[in-house]
DNA sequence: AAGTCGGGGTG
DNA sequence: CACCCAGACTT
């Protein structure tokens, strides 16, 4: 049963307007270039912009192409190395699974498909059609968040709505053209970018604004819910030139380096001093460490659903005590270890 | 359906 | 400060 039904005079002047604005309008992307538009740039520009911005991701684009310019040259790649030129991009499950997927491809080519893509880890919905639709204009519904809040406001729909997703997938599908779907939700991307923005969109200067229901109304958000702000301690433990390093286990920046840190946990404001002095002694008995330490300072540090307060403590060792789990690195050999933004604050606090 | 995964830019 | 970004994956 379909709640929409969209008539073909709608269909046509909808891609007509879209595509036109589109001819004039079009950003100058890396991952546009249409000589060397390709599956491997089209896959790493999409993964790379996985909810980080174009502006973000550009210049890790490029540094990216230019260390592996081909899929042939990434075969090769170690996980080790895609980690170090992710970091401070964020979501690193993404490089991750950049890595885990390549060494699918080495070992069997797929077909560009939306089904196909799909068993590949790290594409989903989104990036299987968007691929399949730029490099082979397959008409799948290409939809993510740019096209979510185009349509929304298009439709007047509501966010809230439990049925939101599934007419934004009907109406995503009906406006799908048959033809020339590529270049279609890639207009449809610019123009959220440049025109029907989260904020002030310009509606004024919308080609499409004569369709569109809700003229530059604010969307209606779900409410949001209070992040919690966490408390640990960064231990940078040193002994002459080197630092006791760890490799995190966790999911949060798995594979990356880091001091070692202690228990992430929800502290009130007022408590902070207690659990910095209990977090040290805790930490310093279960290792047997008997030397003084030093209170640094702290950052801050935001995490998609928490922020994380860093109280940085710094120990001196007389002799290089052995742990299990950790390894001593000279500052030249952390620096060509991956790290996140939150270590390198911590490491540029301590020097 | 909700939670987990980064981090920086913007109003 | 809050909000947002070319989402995917797990529970």
């Amino acid at each position: 049963m379909k709640e929409y039904h969209i008539d073909n005079k709608f269909k046509s002047s909808w891609k007509k307007k879209i595509l036109s604005w589109y001819f004039v309008n079009k950003r100058d992307l890396p991952w546009r270039n249409k000589e060397n538009q390709n599956f491997y740039r089209i896959w790493i520009s999409e993964v790379m912009l996985q909810q980080t911005k174009v502006t973000t991701v550009i210049p890790f684009f490029k540094k990216f192409i230019k260390k592996w310019p081909t899929l042939d040259d990434f075969f090769n790649a170690k996980l080790e190395e895609i980690l170090k030129l992710w970091e401070g991009l964020g979501y690193y499950k993404r490089a991750q699974n950049l890595f885990r997927a390549k060494e699918l491809l080495r070992k069997k080519k797929i077909n560009i498909s939306s089904h196909s893509l799909k068993k590949l880890p790290g594409i989903g919905e989104y990036i299987s059609c968007s691929i399949s639709a730029i490099l082979k204009d397959e008409a799948c519904a290409v939809i993510d968040g740019n096209i979510r809040r185009i349509l929304s406001r298009v439709f007047d729909l509501n966010m809230n709505n439990k049925k939101f997703n599934s007419q934004i997938k009907e109406i995503a599908t009906q406006l799908t053209p048959k033809n020339n779907n590529g270049t279609y939700c890639q207009s449809l991307m610019d123009l959220a970018n440049l025109i029907c923005r989260p904020k002030n969109p310009k509606c004024i200067i919308c080609p499409i604004s004569f369709l569109c229901k809700s003229n530059g109304k604010e969307i209606k958000k779900k409410k949001k819910q209070q992040i919690p702000i966490k408390l640990t301690v960064a231990f940078v433990v040193r002994f002459e030139n080197y630092f006791l390093i760890e490799k995190t286990k966790e999911n949060l920046l798995q594979n990356l380096f880091t001091f070692p840190l202690s228990e992430f946990r929800k502290v009130e404001e007022k408590d902070s001093k207690d659990f910095l002095i209990k977090s040290v002694s805790s930490w310093m008995n279960k290792y047997d460490i008997k030397t003084t330490y030093a209170y640094v300072g702290e950052v801050t540090h935001k995490f998609s659903h928490f922020h994380l307060k860093v109280l940085i403590v710094k120990i001196i060792l007389p002799c290089k005590l052995y742990f299990n789990n950790f390894e001593w690195l000279t500052l030249k050999k952390l620096n060509q270890k991956p790290v996140s933004s939150m270590m390198m604050k911590i490491k540029n606090k301590v020097k």
